[in-house]
DNA sequence: AAGTCCCGCAACTAAAAGGTTGCATTTAAA
DNA sequence: TTTAAATGCAACCTTTTAGTTGCGGGACTT
């Protein structure tokens, strides 16, 4: 196995997500989808700021990003959390923050050693 | 101890961030500066795409999200990381995945018992 | 002292984002 | 079979974002 010319975080990949994460009310979705589970749109729309077709567009934007999927039950939209995506994200994080913690370490032998 | 009633994670704090790191340069900036350390904003900017005022706008962004801080040396200025942001976004997503997780237990559970 | 490098500021543009309203459509309920 | 609920679609508006160019000023170099 050679060693990793990718090692670059997925850094394509995972700015879309961030920038799906990146608002308050689509993030708000996100918490609420992850905890309550499952949800129609009206139901989502209950306690929002903002209109139904707003939450709808900001649903939409979820989806291309992956991180929720819809499903039809009777005249509604079901729509829920796919948790997979959101671990890209997390792993791109943790990822940033060990390439971090390396550097520093690297740092201070560097000054111990000196 | 009560349990925890403020377990929304940070919802208001982290959607900024993600908003942050939504974009592709940006977030090329916050891994080259987790790799590669400090840098001035020449330096930064050679091999990017956009031109040096595009990477100090980013920059801007950062730095108001709290991701990145900036000194002076002499005539250039020194960019680097402020990780401690990053942890929070990281958080955030650990707890989502998290109540998730839960979620998926407790239903399961309901499943096995009926 | 002159030239060069690094940077900040300002004005401007094009495109995308977030939101709204109005209306049509499908499905459930009375 | 009406009526009401849940949604989809489309047009429109306003603000933000990402980017550019041009220029001026401070800080090294020679």
């Amino acid at each position: 196995m050679r060693p990793d010319r990718t090692a670059e975080p997925n850094l394509k990949g995972a700015a879309p997500l961030f920038a799906a994460l990146g608002d308050r009310t689509r993030l708000a979705l996100v918490a609420r989808l992850s905890a309550g589970g499952p949800h129609s749109i009206a139901r989502l729309t209950v306690g929002s700021a903002v209109s139904r077709q707003a939450i709808t567009k900001h649903l939409h934007v979820l989806s291309a990003a992956g991180l929720v999927r819809h499903t039809r039950r009777g005249r509604e939209r079901i729509w829920q959390l796919e948790p997979a995506r959101l671990e890209i994200a997390h792993k791109f994080l943790a990822e940033i923050s060990h390439r971090w913690d390396m550097r520093l370490s690297r740092l201070r032998n560097l000054v111990e050693n000196s």
